[in-house]
DNA sequence: TTGACATGCAACCAAATGGTTGCATGATAG
DNA sequence: CTATCATGCAACCATTTGGTTGCATGTCAA
């Protein structure tokens, strides 16, 4: 039902990806020439990188003629941030804590 | 100042290593042969994984005698949440409507 | 000291990744 | 129709990645 964990944070991991999404989220709807101008990366490059964001669902696109809209989809990333980065923050201050008390206690033993 | 955006992102990229900050998140300060245990996962494989996780500064480690233990660090995964994933979080519904419309739109047209 | 244990390091390897070039397909304008 | 434009696809390439094996170093216990 939701997206795959592990194709998001692959999908992430490439700066040249992120940089797609900003476009994305500066300005929605890009076609793929619109999305290559300005960028240091030939058409194919960015037509692989976009085929792994639409995998990972963080972009969805739609046929108009001859050309192709892509859209972000902002979805996958919030359920990262809920289900899997959420965990780490909800224990965040304990985990900060401990790693306090380990790190400085072992001086007084 | 903040932790390197692009070595977090590649380093949580790997399913591995995610599963070792779990391991970490579950039960902090572990050494690296705890780690290993019951993981299908050589003891170099995990080392090379933690020298990575500890290069994102989200595995911060100390020695004790031969023994190294790793800490978990959630401050970069923290920033991560703020910096970059709270952009998208603060323009989801933004995003969201637009894409709605844009997708819908279109048939009426 | 010496043997066992925990970790470090280097070389090597297969597969995945990110990129390229060249050509094919399909849509639009004239 | 046909030339052009936007995109798709396949082959190929270099580098990176994730993993292995073998050996070295350093620490603790007897």
């Amino acid at each position: 039902m939701h997206a795959d964990v592990d194709k998001v944070f692959r999908a992430l991991a490439d700066p040249g990806r992120r940089l797609l999404l900003d476009r994305l989220y500066a300005r929605n709807g890009q076609t793929l020439g619109q999305l290559c101008q300005h960028l240091d990366m030939s058409r194919q490059a960015v037509t692989k990188h976009l085929k792994l964001l639409e995998e990972a669902t963080l972009v969805v696109s739609q046929r108009r003629g001859r050309e192709k809209l892509h859209y972000l989809n902002p979805v996958p990333i919030h359920e990262i941030a809920e289900r899997w980065i959420g965990k780490y923050e909800r224990g965040r201050l304990r985990v900060l804590a401990e790693l306090k008390r380990q790190l400085e206690g072992d001086n007084n033993g």
